[in-house]
DNA sequence: TCGTTTACCGTAAACGTTTACGGTAAACGA
DNA sequence: TCGTTTACCGTAAACGTTTACGGTAAACGA
């Protein structure tokens, strides 16, 4: 690989100059200043970025990490942070936590090594007794996305979790519902004690009692939400409508609706927290709290861009992004 | 934040030793070993890994340029690499060229210039005047996925295209239809050209002419798919099947069929490369070729590991990742 | 005409590691 | 007992940039 010192014997000047004519950091002659952009073209001259993020400590890149990129909520708010970060000229690097501690233990380490300019983190949990922890003493500016770790004062950037859950219900209740089941992901995590916050208001609001077997865990899996339903229909007064709170333990809802050959919405009503990708074109298609995780990335990207400004330490933000109650077939 | 220069003051020793009792480089007196580890302890100290990669000449991070992350095929596919990637100790930049041959040209360059030491590219169309012709000119290593440009000799994982349209093909013939319209994808693209020729193949093997007006273009775009699927039904003689050769496509044939009331399969049969992520709970179920992202991206990391010892020039190789046909309702 | 400003540019240190080279003292061997 | 091996460790250069500091010659101004 051909160097600044090449370029600069070629060019017949200092590296200085190189530099500068690179970066348009201090005037130079504009004769020369050809010359050296001559030399940089016949070397095929590109200059080493760690290098450069060695000597000015900015690496012009920002770790994410989430839970699982193959999950289309995570994919397009990455999609997101992605497009809002290579427009300020930064990079992204992604890691998948798969709702493990010890992997996001390593993942916010090794983005640590790598000297990450700042951090884009959806903590596993409650984030209590995680790494997350510690990232307030670092060095390193970060946001939380979609969920926020508890006791940390810091930007996050999420769903209106609480209005969001709330309207569902409600709207289940419109609709005459009284038993209404809920499949919450991971207790502790801010986006299941928030979903379930805006359950409870709706119920007690309607003068519903909330009754424990109707509150299930699935873990945010497809496998969780499968589970979560078997025990529903296997209650002695199963209810006649279902909430599932993330994407994936619908997919498990749905499916096993399915299988058992259950008439939705007539013998049970679905509605879910976030949509499906295609979810109209299911029979029936699907009611859902849609949810706009692109949005959320951006934004999140942008916050955490400007708090590489003012190390002056504005106030943190805590910015809920609106959802929206899609109505179809299903409910 | 801490140096190496910090710790070996603290512990009393050269940074030499500090360096090689972290990387187990050479032997050292176990005491002083302990007192090395303790002083990283108490100073919190955790290695530059830009210093690191300055001087070693290894970043241990890949760059990854695919279409778009947000398209659940590639996000498996990534996540695939990913898994990959993290186990042998590297990291994962993941950029969407969104098929713009400027993006993926802005992309690449970047990539070069933060000394990737290895590339994954899925190449927007032929690839035959963009940034991936200079690629073998470059000391990086690569491997194509999914897709490969056409006269550059270099690893490739990619799906098993001709056999996968040849099957669909035969598939909908062996259904009695005589008329099947497909939808490729960008011209060029060498899965487009080899589902192509899949599709040919099964059609005159049959004894089928290959007729122009089935013959369509949808850009690997959901509103491709759309437009294609308006242009097939306002033919004086419609096909009776469409055989879609990619998921985002298939979304747009699926969703103006819908729109319309076209029965399926009894007026138009529907078939897919690529299957949906739900593709069984719609209704009818789609029929596809469901191809294995995941395997292409594993299987693609690994190759590109293993070139980074043999510099020695072992032959390039082309993997073809099987397909599977899964037939469902909707043929 | 001559001091001062201006336009341009170069030298060298520094960012935080790794590693070649070499040095010292203790252990060993005959 | 004394040369040689062995076990440990340190010094300093180098990776490829940026940038503070300063220097020279031409232009300017009174």
């Amino acid at each position: 690989m051909t160097t600044i010192r090449d370029v600069a014997r070629e060019a017949g000047v200092s590296v200085a100059t190189v530099s500068h004519v690179i970066n348009g950091t201090r005037p130079v002659a504009s004769d020369t200043a050809e010359r050296v952009r001559q030399a940089m073209e016949v070397l095929d001259y590109h200059p080493n970025a760690v290098a450069q993020s060695l000597r000015t400590r900015k690496t012009h890149a920002i770790g994410a990490v989430v839970s699982d990129i193959t999950n289309p909520f995570f994919a397009t708010l990455v999609r997101g942070a992605e497009d809002a970060a290579i427009e300020a000229g930064y990079s992204l690097i992604v890691c998948n936590s798969d709702e493990s501690p010890e992997k996001e233990d390593r993942y916010v380490r090794l983005l640590r090594r790598r000297r990450m300019d700042g951090l884009l983190i959806s903590p596993v949990g409650d984030g209590s007794s995680s790494v997350v922890q510690e990232l307030p003493h670092w060095d390193t500016p970060f946001v939380f996305i979609d969920r926020r770790a508890e006791g940390i004062a810091a930007d996050a950037v999420l769903s209106d979790n609480v209005a969001g859950a709330y309207q569902a219900t409600k709207h289940l209740i419109d609709r005459g519902h009284h038993r209404i089941g809920i499949i919450l992901g991971i207790k502790g995590a801010t986006t299941t004690e928030e979903r379930l916050a805006g359950y409870r208001k709706a119920l007690t609001e309607a003068g519903l009692s909330v009754s424990k077997e109707l509150v299930a865990y699935g873990g945010y899996r497809i496998e969780g939400g499968r589970k979560a339903t078997e025990d529903f229909l296997s209650l002695s007064d199963p209810p006649t409508a279902i909430f599932s709170t993330n994407n994936l333990m619908t997919v498990g809802v749905l499916k096993t609706i399915a299988q058992r050959k259950i008439a939705v919405p007539q013998a049970m009503a679905i509605i879910s927290f976030d949509d499906l990708d295609l979810g109209e074109l299911f029979q029936p298609p699907l009611t859902a709290v849609t949810q706009n995780p692109y949005e959320i990335g951006r934004i999140a990207m942008g916050l955490l861009l400007t708090r590489f400004e003012d190390k002056g330490k504005r106030a943190v933000e805590e910015i809920r992004v609106p959802v929206v109650l899609t109505v179809r077939g299903s409910t």
